[in-house]
DNA sequence: TATGAATGAGGGTTCATTCAT
DNA sequence: TATGAATGAACCCTCATTCAT
């Protein structure tokens, strides 16, 4: 039950807190375990003990920024009831997750991103990316269902769009842009309320004059 | 202004392509000269030669993908008269050149997010995804101002949603995603067609609703 | 001269009991204290603390298998009058011994040839190796002596022999080779029996005309 | 059909030449890139740049010393006619080789004894040792089938424990042991062709005391 | 113009050991 | 008596780059 030591606790949280501001400012493939120890105040060797290696260290801090960020997300969206509330909440709270997580964020997307095997394939797409794609892809379904979001768009690329839109912000932020959250957050709520609202006709006169592509 | 001789550009091109294709393959990460390399055929001595390093290597590439897209998508966009027909032909265009570059979009993506100096500092955002961004944003406020995009929105916001939504595709597609580009896009002009089309109120009645996200 | 509680003596012979383990399955060079330790069911530091350090250890574990071993031998040996049947029961006992005891024996071969200190030098030649190889010459030149062994055989290389051919099998049975140990055994007995009894012309045809070897 | 630089082969030659003395010295356990490097006089980078890696170096180690063995001992085998001279010329020019190739000889038995994979697997098992030992066996089995040598004898044994008494050899010299080696040839060589000439009843009185050693 | 050779810093990891508790 | 925590050296290897040819 125990399993784990307060001392431990407290390390891995600390190895943890220095990984994401490491990788947060240098990105992920400058956070080599060196400097994320030195940012830590510690060695490579105590990161290593503490967490085997640096692949677990990179899993752990995924996890634990997932889970913080679902349990912040997750209230605010189910008080919601209609389908426009839940995603504007969707939205909304993501952001405002952002603004209070910047870090943790800005690293999450590093790792996402960039983090590869050592045969190239990525780490965290299906794990993470995907899952995220999907809950929304699911919620954007429902209420298309119910009616109350317009039935003419592809939920799998709504959702892509809105993830995109929203992941593309941590990023900005890594920028050093001076980006407004809470005025972004309520602009792309309104931008995707606006295209997910019911009442039209989806196919506008110019997509009828659209070449074929190919 | 020549200097250059014909087999001298050959070499560029060929080098060029191969990181493409490794970068494409197995990320900015593991892309390393030995690798670029090997796909080339040749040796490191030769890249180093060629380009100095693997700095100019990665702009020139970057720099020749960048304007083979705006070759591509410029004429297209410019045939076009109306804001929603400028639009539609910008996100389509773009994906058109992903279809057919799928590899030189891959490549090009991964590096705008990975690719960092020394120190940590990103290389190629101001260069080229602000750029990206900052074009369309003009666009965008450009047709609000002759009224054929609703007032409401902030151009900055839809700019980076949109070229974001666009991002998207290249990491999806180099995770093996069986993604059908030409609905994709199609989806894609609509979604935005919709959330920029005029005679909006913008601010819905769940907005006024919104609690201050602090 | 006690000084050992009866909990310290377990648990070395506990941890003894892992290493001979470990280092017969993984080998000398792959057996650090860690997976000792893993083996065991403690944890490195228990080690450290019990044995003083890894070398001590070895030291003990070594002293304890060869006083097994001999504990095993002599009164096989000492039973037998005849040179012959000292000889065989040496032979004999020990394989017999290596049977009962497989990863005793991979174990401390593997020891022997391997354990080095730091500067490279040997750590158990002298005290475990000719050790044997000297009471066995000791043994073969005393029944040279008495006539029952012939006279013409240089003891120290048949004892070299001898025990090259005993040491070979636990690296056989390292390697999961099916090994018939009691067909073995009665094999070099019989070998060494020939080689060693008397009434032999010791230089044969072939080795008259033998050319200077440089 | 080039393929290596003259450069290249003599840096390869001065390299595993530095390792074989190196681990002829130390060991096989304490002899690190660094280590070689530094006997050969240059960096790790560089023997990483000619063998891609430790593994390599020894794989080529062993195959050119071997080879070299190999071409050293054939003639000499092949130029004796009857069973007892190739035995005795297998022996003899075995040892002569050793002796004039201490270190080679040294290190070989270091790496066949201890090179292990990660997971303790022995790397060089099937392909050296047993090699050795399966063509001194068929040589064995063959001349008993012409009556040269004694029936009464198990070829496998009989060649396990000749290969035995020789491997052991360099292990002795490796401790600085003032070995005399054309005497320890010649006393080996005598030692086998007594052990497997016939005209023996191959078991002793002895042999028929024995008890059942389990 | 091109190549092979070498370099040196930095990568993640293993290890025996020390220390405070 | 035992443990968890930390340390620091050494390990093999990758990498971009330099240099002589």
């Amino acid at each position: 039950m125990t399993g784990r030591t307060f001392t431990e606790t407290a390390r891995r949280a600390q190895i943890i807190a220095a990984a994401i501001d490491t990788i947060a400012e240098l990105g992920y493939g400058q956070a080599s375990l060196a400097r994320i120890a030195e940012t830590a105040g510690t060695s490579k060797g105590v990161i290593i003990y503490h967490f085997g290696g640096k692949d677990e260290l990179i899993r752990e801090l995924v996890a634990e920024v997932v889970a913080r960020g679902v349990a912040y997300m997750e209230p605010r969206i189910e008080a919601e009831q209609t389908g426009a509330g839940k995603l504007r909440a969707y939205i909304e709270s993501n952001l405002a997750f952002m603004r209070e997580n910047r870090n943790h964020m800005v690293a999450i997307v590093e790792i996402v991103l960039n983090a590869r095997a050592a045969d190239g394939s990525r780490l965290y797409d299906f794990a993470v990316q995907d899952e995220g794609v999907a809950a929304l892809q699911q919620l954007l379904a429902y209420f298309q269902g119910t009616g109350e979001f317009r039935a003419g768009f592809d939920p799998h690329v709504m959702a892509m769009a809105i993830r995109a839109s929203i992941n593309a912000v941590p990023a900005q932020l890594a920028r050093g842009s001076a980006l407004d959250i809470g005025h972004h957050a309520h602009e792309l709520a309104d931008l995707f309320r606006i295209a997910t609202r019911p009442g039209e006709s989806p196919a506008g006169p110019s997509a009828s004059q659209r070449p074929s592509e190919e």
